[in-house]
DNA sequence: CCAGTGTTCCACAAAATTTTGGAGGATGTG
DNA sequence: CACATCCTCCAAAATTTTGTGGAACACTGG
């Protein structure tokens, strides 16, 4: 009961669900699929990787029970194994952005975001404060994800708008309404363009605080299907 | 904003905590750092590693921010960085133990579990059950890890008596009382021992179900300082 | 200031991981 | 059945990480 050799081997067990979290790539496959089920090819792609490469990457992170894969025709789709890695991933980064200066650094870097300048926080809209102003209908609430990604989960109520329509398609916002914007989550950058983009056309717009991700863990509910 | 080689950038420096927990020593160290602050020289025995070797794993942790350090005379005392550490180690545990089968293998190896055999529930004790009936004075609470762990924390009101020192100070216990024997953590196997050495002598003993690291993520409070 | 203890830094060899290209397997289509 | 698609498996090359001594450094007590 309880010898050096067994110890080292438990550990060892444990450290590989550690090391398939241990590389920039599988964190950014695994940042993928929180927001839905992919094919290997879209994978691939997002994740700028060579398609054995990220196959390859993607076996690690399903021997290590992070993910699970599910055969349709000839493609096989990838996903989240489940909430407890959601949660694991979320810690992660929570921890890494706490805890260390130069993820904090390399984050505002990727976001554009000046760290010398104070938050704004007429920007950000809380998810309480949105709940509550979404149930008076006061708000218009825009997914600026791809289109998939709403299809797979998105915000009670949420319409979806993806960035890259956003400018072509400001007609359909009503008037005279606040309108707030959300995506991924804390690291994405997607809403912050179309915050950008919104108040360049002179439209009322926040974000939303953090993005899906968030939203999920936070356990609020979550619609999913085509758009309306 | 948002471009490849910046979300690669920021990526990579995540994954260095994710790294950092993905190697089988560094999670026995921090495993023991989270039972109490301990130096280099301590740290390298319990894990049976070289005092170099240890070393540079420490240095691993503290870049990824997991560690911290403290200098007392010619002693460098090494410590978690706070409770979302242990929070995050926590939750890696979880996914690998509910993910992994090789895991839980490994684990019931290393605890002498017999896999087949049922769960004798009437072993265990929950956290609820015994504040409850240590309020009563009804339960006598012993911690059987080393000294020095249950003299950086214990749960109120439990007395020190460790593993080692159990056999032959069983006449301190008070007769007729149930005691419950805690230690570390779910991997833990003092209280199992402990409670089986209780067992022979004819001692009605329990085990707390896991042990200080869940106690302390549950929030409950803690006491520290010297043995009563 | 010197000797001694405890720890980190450095450099090298050993081991493991990552990337890449090609072969091969499963599934669907004409 | 032949053929295309999508993905996995395999093996070699490129890159990282790990383990290990010796040198260097920091602090304490004399």
């Amino acid at each position: 009961m309880g010898d050096r050799q067994k110890k080292t081997e438990l550990f060892d067990q444990i450290a590989r669900v550690g090391k398939a979290v241990g590389n920039g790539k599988r964190l950014e496959l695994l940042d993928l699929l929180v927001q839905g089920e992919r094919s290997v090819e879209k994978l691939a792609a997002a994740a700028d990787l060579g398609l054995t490469t990220a196959s390859a990457h993607l076996q690690v992170l399903r021997q290590a029970g992070l993910v699970t894969t599910r055969r349709e025709g000839t493609k096989i789709y990838y996903n989240v194994a489940g909430l407890d890695v959601i949660r694991l991933y979320e810690q992660l980064r929570a921890v890494a952005t706490d805890r260390v200066a130069d993820v904090r650094r390399a984050r505002d870097d990727y976001l554009g975001l000046d760290p010398t300048a104070p938050v704004d926080q007429t920007a950000e809209t809380s998810r309480e404060e949105l709940l509550a102003k979404a149930a008076d209908g006061r708000v218009t609430v825009i997914d600026v994800r791809p289109r998939e990604e709403y299809e797979f989960a998105h915000v009670p109520g949420a319409r979806s708008l993806p960035l890259d329509e956003l400018a072509e398609r400001l007609g359909d916002l009503p008037e005279d309404q606040e309108v707030v914007a959300y995506c991924r989550g804390a690291y994405c950058v997607l809403a912050y363009e179309a915050v950008n983009l919104l108040h360049d056309q002179g439209v009322p717009a926040r974000r939303l605080q953090d993005g899906m991700l968030e939203w999920h863990l936070s356990g609020l509910p979550v619609e999913n299907g085509q758009a309306a």
